[in-house]
DNA sequence: ATTAATGATGTAAGCACTTACATAAATGCT
DNA sequence: AGCATTTATGTAAGTGCTTACATCATTAAT
């Protein structure tokens, strides 16, 4: 069943069925009428590939992301996906994985399917350190590129975010200004906005003129779901020696193993051991007690990105940067 | 650039190229490397609209799913995409909600997109009751369909699920095997596996003739995420004088709920209340005590399910029905 | 060396649309 | 009514591939 099929049933020609399926103007309300009618019942639908080859778009958009099973990824991909729809697109899924060299030939597959844009979910994508995001400015060149949660600068691609500097510095601040100086920074990625969130620890340690111990900055190198791993890791760190009253966290579930931890060796949360997570995802509600967390308001940052992407595509001009503050949502896990 | 382009360039016919490009027999090996040649240099990708035209099929598999930020869905999409695309294909995501009539439409735009398979994933897309399924077998006329964990007998549909039913007759046998005979069934979908859950609890009480009492089936009706909302339900029964020592979850936030109600009313777990979830998530060792919880192996559902998608689509005669059982996975919140 | 079979390449006809341009119909204006 | 616009429709040329079929080159077999 072609446009051909059509335009002979309704005794017009493939031209007019074309107009009536995109809308054009200057179409006979009634020619218009007729044809509908005859699409309807032949319950015609136009052939996708052909008219991608047409118009050199199938209004796919691609979204790459490290890892749509990680809780906050997850949500991300679920938000963009139900945005980009409502506004008449596809969205093509793509997960990489951390390798450098998946994500490359990643956004390559997705450029060869000719999506109208990427759209690239978490800052995994960004090389913190070298500098080395050819890749991306490269393909810039071809489509507009979104990120989520991270910078880069280069014409073409529109940068959506969370201040995770401001933040970071924020929730630690409000530790020390309760006076709590020896405060555990613990985080598991070295991502472009890991770095940041790293870096906002130690600004508020510089404003309070507080010194800064290399020691109470951690890494844990374990998967997204290792609680039990967060929990033995801050059991070695306490059996060396390192005495800390608080935890920062870059990620909830860091914070939760941090719980673990509190509980394991009888310590008070908040009273010998403040917790504070980031991303304000389930894991704050099912520990006990619950974890203070910081709300980077994800499903705003999503939309605003989404309609950042559709005004491009749209050629509206577009603010290549927004950005979004934060917000400590206090729960018991803290007395501040 | 298109395929002419490289022709000319390397004086062979448009054929020629295409043949290189696709891998087709009976291009002589000096040929092929002087057109691989040029296409590496002017970095030439072919239009994979035009390509879809040619062959009616970009390789592209739809994956409907309700809410794919859901922990369990999340995971599920996240190794069905992986899988898929190891394989050759790409994804198209489209998530639907829980209304009837948008999983419909988001159907059909699959369908109109011309993707070679659907891959529903989630029970949510088979109507439990009445049956009304007939939009996926219309749908199977067009291209496989493939289902997670759902069940339905119709040519063209591919079933991959686990065993829910049984998965959960074991779990409350378990219990009941203790002497525990008030368990609370704790469920919040009504879906097909769902159903299939609750028949397992109902069975369990039959296979040990202790009389079931409805009071005991309880549906919360809330978000996935609402775990306090759970412990205020169970505070609420509680308070209404219904006495249970144990509580059977079709859903790990369920069971954490249940956790956080035993600690509200100084509970010991398991002593006072043994609990059980589902899905084995990171949510089961973030509460305290851990809890035991059914482990479906996600990972192996999807890889075969995927398996028998791209099988199907290659030709292959493949299995309508393919069953893993589940498997219970002991922690701290039961002693069984 | 001649023929048959096989291998390598080219030609051209799809595939199902969009759209620029041409033409025909309808409307408005004097 | 006659002409100028505007509106509606049709014609045909892309869009960039795949592939059946035809043709030519090469090798094997007699």
């Amino acid at each position: 069943m072609t446009i051909y099929d059509i335009s002979k049933q309704a005794g017009v020609s493939i031209a007019t069925v074309s107009r009536v399926l995109n809308g054009s103007a200057n179409v006979k309300p009634k020619t218009k009428k007729k044809v509908l009618d005859i699409i309807e019942q032949c319950g015609y639908t136009p052939n996708a590939f052909a008219r991608g080859l047409g118009l050199n778009s199938m209004n796919t958009v691609g979204i790459l992301c490290a890892d749509s099973s990680d809780l906050y990824l997850a949500k991300a991909v679920y938000y963009i996906e139900r945005n980009l729809r409502a506004g008449g697109y596809h969205s093509v899924l793509c997960c990489t994985g951390y390798d450098p060299e998946d994500m490359k030939a990643s956004l390559s597959l997705l450029l060869n399917q000719r999506v109208d844009s990427v759209i690239m979910v978490g800052s995994t994508f960004i090389a913190a350190e070298s500098g080395d995001n050819q890749y991306i400015k490269d393909a810039a060149q071809q489509v507009p590129i979104m990120l989520l949660n991270a910078d880069l600068d280069c014409p073409n691609v529109y940068c959506t975010m969370c201040d995770d500097f401001k933040s970071t510095q924020d929730a630690t601040l409000a530790l020390l200004n309760k006076g709590i100086n020896d405060i555990l920074y613990l985080y598991n990625s070295n991502s472009y906005s890991g770095k940041k969130k790293l870096n906002g620890y130690q600004s508020a340690y510089l404003m309070k003129d507080v010194p800064l111990n290399k020691q109470y900055q951690q890494f844990f190198n374990g998967t997204h779901e290792d609680i039990d791993g967060v929990c033995k890791f801050l059991n070695d760190l306490h059996k060396k020696g390192l005495e800390f009253h608080a935890v920062v966290a870059s990620e909830d579930m860091l914070a939760a193993g941090a719980i673990k931890y509190a509980k394991a060796n009888n310590l008070s949360v908040p009273d010998d051991l403040s917790v504070i997570g980031y991303n304000n995802s389930i894991l704050t509600t099912c520990s006990e007690p619950e974890i203070t967390s910081v709300d980077n308001h994800l499903e705003t940052l999503c939309s605003q990105l989404v309609k950042t992407c559709i005004g491009t595509l749209l050629g509206e001009e577009m603010p290549q940067k927004t950005i979004f503050s934060g917000e400590l949502v206090h729960r018991a896990s803290t007395a501040l």
